[in-house]
DNA sequence: GATGAATGAGCGTTCATTCAT
DNA sequence: GATGAATGAACGCTCATTCAT
């Protein structure tokens, strides 16, 4: 792993595409505009990754490697799977909330056709949400969770109503606290939306009325 | 073979449109292939649209404002806040589970650049949003959904679910029936995941260690 | 010769080329746009001209046409080959000057490579090269004008002065009388640059001086 | 094969250019077509001119500079004003007779439009026009030249007849050579063609019908 | 290892021309 | 004769990648 003086190339490229590519966008993104800022040659970004594409791939096993191993840390100090659920939902907000240049990147430019997609699918983000499902599957059968409900799907809604959170954010030109949204939406997804005190079914409107408010 | 304008050419070259965004990516996609495919000359296209760009574009307006005219009018039909998230749901993923190379180009190719992005967030998206946060409201109102979570929260996580359903349908090589999945992710939407026969918060330590926590 | 109606729309259809080339430039002028002047469909350009390329041909043949008849009756009531330069001078700076979109069509565009000029310099121009050499030769055999100048290079030179005045008054941004120009080119032609009281040889400073006048 | 850059590389484009577009034309000619014959890659070119329109332009900036300067430099040897402008016509039909492709894309091609004559006007031309002109003033301040003659006239006639008599040889089939007609030309432009046994002004009409005119 | 000049494949778009009506 | 929708050939330029130095 040692590549001494390297890898600090190495990363000052990274660091360097996520901002070109976050700005202008991967197709737009110059190779030439990565090499400046990187302060290196074109051909040097060669020396340290295969392609412009490579160079993307890169950046995902990267940052997602990073950021699993921190969500698998900071999972050890949560006690019930519902701290965890939370543990994973702040984790997740937060890391996307501090770089908003890296955000972009995960949110939009990472997407850039389904062969993009089809790959990091199958690599790290199968880790996370293998890891999410690992916390649901233990609050099923530690009762916290209901059983019933099928894994896969709560593990991608989780991750879905995530995502969507982070695409918001990025998209939005109010920079508001990603980070606050994590307590919100792991309610949410625990309790459900529905009022507790109210039938789900199509109550009679006399009777809706009836049943008042709280 | 009528030369009059028009014809059927503008939806055959939508419709090729889609199946070659959907199979190449948008950037990959050559022009003249849609056209081979829609079985007109190159510059024909140029009659009906501005530019390639301009075909994605018309091509999610299109989609777009079908699909929320569908969805308002069903939405009619459905007494119940509650029924009227199923319907919502349903028809969501029902519409992207018909047509995969249509839901191949609104998952991944719509969402190549923040400038695609937060063109189509500001246009029908935001309409659909709005159709999604007008039932919301109406829950909270009624009594039917819980009234403290934040309205926009509630809207970004449900869609975010039924998005990331879609996407993982979109990526998986198995061709499962998507619609199906609009049962569970309701039901998840309105009861949550926690199990009803556990707190939701945080239990007491002493309690977190009886139940077996970790 | 009698084309009735077509007549009409053959005229406007030269008129708006004249317009469209003279703003546009013949590469960038579009047919469509010659059409839309002349208020005829793009199509029927076509019924009246070969192509475009014909189109500016035929705009040269018809005004050289006319310039040409019109400067032989004109030259009828000059009495000497004094006065028939003049006319000839006369007459092609005021064709020009008449129209400055005609003018620039002329000046610029007709130049547009050696296949058209050569055409053209094969054509109506090489008439109106053959008119000034008559006027030459009749004045190298009445005496008027010196019989040792070679014919064709006084031609060349006399419309060489008269082009670039036009040429000049084309590209100029002011819009000065271009015909008063004739009077002192023709004086220049016949009498020359040279003053008649100087040597044309080089003098010494103090001979020259000492030559004085005359 | 040295890798760096500069080399001959420009001036071998340069020198390809000037045969494409004198055999093509400038828009007919191909930027491909002008890179094989430079022995370079397309994109080379794109290294040294910024535009195939920047290739024209600096093809007419360099020559036009290098002949401005040599013709500066010939004109310090000429005593006399007649003598200069003798060398100013020798030098122009020389150094255009001395390269037929030179001199077809600068009687030609380089006037496809307004937008070029105008920009070539307004540069180097433009000096080109004030050494003439100087020259011309000084002789009318010494006494060489006629006093009373329009200076940019005179100018534009002396150019208009230089230029004339290029263009002719341009178009013309056969190579005869172009620098002989400097004697004539300047004999003509300082003489005039008037035959000085007659009278320049328009003779009294009674001696005029006495000449015999017409 | 580092450089950056050179490479050359690749494509969206235009527009003169055609021809069914 | 007149129309104008449809055609499709044609090309300047970009930029990821290479490789001689």
């Amino acid at each position: 792993m040692a590549r001494r003086r390297s890898d600090d190339k190495r990363e000052r490229i990274l660091q360097a595409a996520i901002k070109v590519f976050a700005r202008k966008g991967y197709f737009a993104a110059r190779v030439s505009e990565i090499a400046r800022k990187a302060d290196v040659a074109d051909g040097t970004i060669y020396l340290y990754f295969e392609s412009k594409e490579d160079l993307l791939v890169s950046l995902f096993d990267t940052v997602m490697k990073e950021h699993i191993e921190q969500a698998r840390a900071e999972l050890l100090s949560a006690p019930t799977v519902h701290d965890k659920l939370r543990v994973i939902a702040l984790h997740h907000l937060r890391a996307m909330g501090q770089n908003r240049d890296l955000a972009i990147v995960f949110q939009v430019e990472l997407r850039q056709s389904t062969k993009f997609m089809e790959r990091f699918t199958a690599s790290w983000l199968q880790d996370y949400f293998a890891l999410m499902g690992a916390v649901i599957e233990e609050g099923q059968n530690d009762g916290s969770l209901r059983p019933e409900l099928p894994r896969k799907v709560v593990v991608k809604a989780l991750f879905g109503a995530l995502d969507e959170m982070v695409t918001s954010w990025v998209l939005s030109r109010r920079d508001y606290d990603l980070e606050k949204l994590a307590a919100p939406v792991v309610d949410l997804f625990l309790k459900g939306a529905a009022s507790t005190r109210v039938a789900t079914r199509r109550p009679a409107p006399a009777a809706a009325a009836a049943q008042g408010a709280r």
